[in-house]
Formats: structure tokens, C-alpha cells, sequence
DNA sequence: ATTATATTCAACACTATGGTTGAATATAGA
DNA sequence: TCTATATTCAACCATAGTGTTGAATATAAT
């Protein structure tokens, strides 16, 4: 019973956070391709690749084009927008921590050198 | 039978993939806190508080510091350095291609109206 | 028409995840 | 010492995730 809606973030780190899904877009990046190209070489079965493939169309980061039966895929970095935002957020709210962090040691040891030439 | 590493991307981003984890990095960011001042505000138990702060912990976002009976958590964003490096990348194949997309449009449109002025 | 190819669907198994409750442990305070 | 507080540990449950295989479907090619 727990009553949460998905969020298109959960969505997309969800479907960044396993291996064989971020090999997939990269491989996307380098050009459209079918199904069956996109897992020749991974080690699992098509089928496996197959779910993958929805997981990422369902986060958005995919997209597919039926031509007949071949199925072309495509990349869309769309989703990333929010997820890169929400990262760099807190990414930059930490290194200005330890800016703070670096400054506050160079003017403490300027301090103590002062203190010294006493 | 799996046989695959859990790197400290694909923790990072699982780690992230969580709302109520983001939500408990945002609580930290205002400040340290104690397990029980972090779980306060959700509805659900101590208990599966304390379980999602040993996920983040094991994905390095949050750092303890046990002070007697007292556990103090803080934020750690180094882990997110990756990730976000990860993410940028393809954001930014992705916007460019769209620039791209734009240029050619754009272009494309002045050899009309060149041709039209023929 | 028959056969081959591309892909999904369905059923299953196993593991992981996210939650619960109750007990255990350790420290602090009276 | 006794009691209250802070936290984890352990067992359990329900659901979701990741993989498998075999069958179904749709299109293409001969």
C-alpha cells in the first residue's frame, strides 16, 4: 500500500542506474538501429534486451519507429534535462562546501602565520 | 546467475532513483541531523528510514558519524561527480544534435528563399 | 503459398527492493 | 540501578526487476 506516483526523474535514473541499459543508449548514440543490432553484443537473450529497450522508451530516452517488422531506435536525451539539473544542484552546493572548506584552511593557516611573525 | 559488478555509478544512480532518498539528501543539505530528526517528516517507519539511509550510505552520498547513542548523518556529493559527468555527457550529445537540427533548418529555409528570389 | 526473419507476448523463476513489526543493543539520565 | 531514548538487527511479506524459454504475430523474401 504504498501509494506513490513515479516521477519522470525516478523514471530516468531508474533507467540510467543499470549497466546494460546506459551500453544501450550508448550504443543509440552512435546511430539508429533494430532490435536485434542494438543486443548482438550483449551476452543475454534478445528477449532480455527486448525489456530494456521498453524500460528506456518508458523513461523517455528512447524513442521507436516501426518500419514493418524492423523496429527502428533512436536516442532522446530529452529526460536528461531534469536529471542533470537535479544532480548538478547538489553536485555544486557540495564543491562549494568545500570551497568554503579550502578557504576557510588558507586564511586559518594566513592566521596562524600572522600570529608567528608576532 | 548474474554475474555483474555493481559499480559506484550504477549505486549512485540507484541510490538517486529513490524519491524519498533525494528527499533525505535535501534534509541533510539544510544541516546534520541525527536518524530520527531524519526520519521525522516521512510517513513511513523509523526502520525503513534507517534502511534507505544504509542504501545512500553504501552509495557514499551520506556519511555517519556515531556519537554515542547518537548516529549523525551528513551529505557527501562527491559520489555525484560521476553521475553527473555521466548524465552531461549525453545531454550534451543531445543538445547538440539539435543545434545541428536547428542549423540545418535554418539553412534550409534561406536556400528557399534564395530559390524563391530566383 | 511457404519459409525465414524481426519482434513481442506470456509464463515462469529467482533476486532485489521497500516496507512492516518485534526484539536486541548501547548509551544517557534519574 | 532502573528507566528512557536512539538505533540497528532479524524475520517476514508483498511487489518489482531481470533474466529465461517457448509460442504468437507480423512482415519480407523465395
Amino acid at each position: 500500500m504504498v501509494e506513490y506516483r513515479d516521477t519522470e526523474l525516478d523514471r530516468t535514473l531508474a533507467a540510467l542506474a543499470d549497466p546494460t541499459r546506459r551500453a544501450i543508449l550508448a550504443r543509440l548514440t552512435e546511430g539508429d538501429a533494430r532490435v536485434t543490432e542494438v543486443a548482438a553484443p550483449f551476452e543475454m537473450s534478445l528477449n532480455a534486451v527486448s525489456k530494456h529497450l521498453k524500460v528506456l522508451e518508458g523513461a523517455g530516452l528512447v524513442r521507436r519507429d516501426v518500419r514493418g517488422r524492423d523496429h527502428w531506435l533512436s536516442f532522446d536525451g530529452a529526460p536528461l534535462t531534469a536529471a542533470s539539473d537535479w544532480i548538478d544542484h547538489y553536485r555544486r552546493f557540495w564543491e562549494g562546501r568545500l570551497d568554503a572548506l579550502a578557504r576557510f584552511l588558507r586564511d586559518n593557516k594566513a592566521n596562524k602565520e600572522r600570529r608567528k611573525d608576532k
